[in-house]
DNA sequence: TTGTGGAATTAACCTAGGTTAATTCCATCG
DNA sequence: CGATGGAATTAACCTAGGTTAATTCCACAA
C-alpha cells in the first residue's frame, strides 16, 4: 500500500470540494488502517483524535444502548471521510464505533496536528466547512424522516437512496439504519412483496 | 431599534467564539425584524436566501409533513444564530418555517454577500465552522434519542436540558419537540405524577 | 359576572412495531 | 456429501403511543 499514493488520494478528494488547497503546510505523518469485514476502526466510548478517510470498502456507524441494542447511524462508501467531528472537537468519548462491512482501506492524521497545520489554509477552512454543511443537512434530513415516517416509507426510501447496498448487506443492518428490528422489516418485505402482486 | 447596536451584537457574539474578527469587509446590510409571538420569521417551502440572528426572544423550528402534521425541530432562545443552513447553501425550499413563541427580535444579512464579504477572513471561517461543528454535534445527539429512548425519557431529559421552558412554553410544543402528541405527553405526565406519590 | 375558545386531561379503542421462539434457508466447512 | 451455525422468515402475543371524542380548565373579553 503506498503511503503517498494514498495522501494524495485524500488530496485530491478535498481538492474536489473547491479551489486547490496549499497541502505544503501538513506534515503530521499518514497512518494506514486495513480493516477486515466485520472488524471496527474504533470502538464506541473510545476517546478518537484522528482524522480518518475511508479509500475504499463500506463501513457502518454503529451506536449500542445500556440495554445492548444496536443502532446503525451511517453506512459510508469510500471514497469518504469518515470519523467522529464530535469527539475530535470536545476530546469526549465517540457516540458510536465505526465497522467494516466490506474490507476497507482507511488512512487517519492526529486531528489536532492536522488542524493546527491546515487552519491557516483558508481554502482548507472553506473545503472543510463545506463538509460540515453536508453532513449536517444529511443528518437535518434524516432526522426528519423518524418523526415523520413510518418504517415501511424510510425503507422504501432506503432502497432509492442505497439500489447498491439494498442486496449487498445484510438485512439486520438495514434494519438497524431504518430503526426497527429485523423480524419487523421482514414483516414489511413480506407485506410489500403481496403488495406487488396483482 | 438602533440598527448599528444590533450589527454589534451580532458581531460580538461571533467573536466569543474565538480570535477577534475583522468585521471591515462587511458592509451589506443588516435587516430588522420584530417578530410578534406565534408569528412566522419565514415558513416551510419557501427559499431562504438569508442569514439570521435571534437576538432575544424564543423561536420554534417546525416542519409539517403531507398529512399536516407539526414536528418541532428545534427550540433557539436568543441570543444565537437560526436558521437554514441547508437551504441558504443548496438554495432549496426550507424544511421547516421559524415561529416565535415570544416576541423576538432578530437581524438578518443577504447570506450570499455577507459569505462572500466574509470568506476571506480566516478568523471569520473558524468561527463559523466551530458553529457548524456544535450544531451538528447537537443533531447528532438528538438522533440517537429518538432511536434510543422511550418518550417517557425524551420528556425527562428535555426537562433537564430546559428547565425553564418546561413552564414557559405550551405543553403541545413541548410534545412535538419530543416527536409524540399532546395526549400521549399528558399520559406520560400523569404516570410520572402518580410515581412521585409514595 | 358570565361567556368563549383554546389548552390540557381523561377514557376507549386501535395499530405499528417490539419480543420470543420455532422454523426454514443457505453458505461454508469437514 | 451431510453437518453446523448464522440469517431470514413466520407466528403468537404484548405494549407504547396514535386517534377520536368527551370533559375540564383557564385566561381573557364583553
Amino acid at each position: 500500500m503506498d503511503r503517498v499514493q494514498l495522501q494524495n488520494d485524500v488530496f485530491s478528494y478535498f481538492n474536489r470540494l473547491g479551489d486547490e488547497i496549499d497541502w505544503r503546510a501538513l506534515t503530521t505523518p499518514i497512518e494506514v488502517h486495513l480493516i477486515a469485514k466485520t472488524q471496527y476502526l474504533f470502538r464506541q466510548g473510545e476517546c478518537v483524535d484522528r482524522w480518518y478517510f475511508l479509500h475504499s470498502g463500506l463501513v457502518r456507524y454503529v451506536s449500542v444502548s445500556d440495554e445492548g441494542k444496536e443502532f446503525t447511524q451511517t453506512l459510508v462508501k469510500g471514497p469518504k471521510i469518515i470519523g467522529s467531528t464530535r469527539s475530535m472537537v470536545t476530546t469526549s468519548p465517540v457516540l458510536f464505533g465505526i465497522q467494516a462491512l466490506e474490507d476497507s482501506v482507511i488512512t487517519s492524521y492526529n486531528w489536532a496536528e492536522f488542524y493546527q497545520q491546515m487552519r491557516h489554509d483558508k481554502v482548507f477552512l472553506e473545503c472543510y466547512l463545506l463538509f460540515l454543511e453536508t453532513i449536517f443537512i444529511a443528518k437535518e434530513e434524516r432526522e426528519s424522516t423518524f418523526v415523520k415516517d413510518s418504517a415501511e416509507r424510510r425503507y422504501l426510501d432506503f432502497c432509492v437512496a442505497y439500489p447498491e447496498l439494498k442486496d449487498q448487506i445484510p438485512q439486520q443492518y438495514i434494519a438497524s439504519y431504518i430503526g426497527i428490528t429485523p423480524v419487523a422489516l421482514s414483516r414489511i418485505r413480506q407485506k410489500l412483496k403481496l403488495g406487488h402482486r396483482p
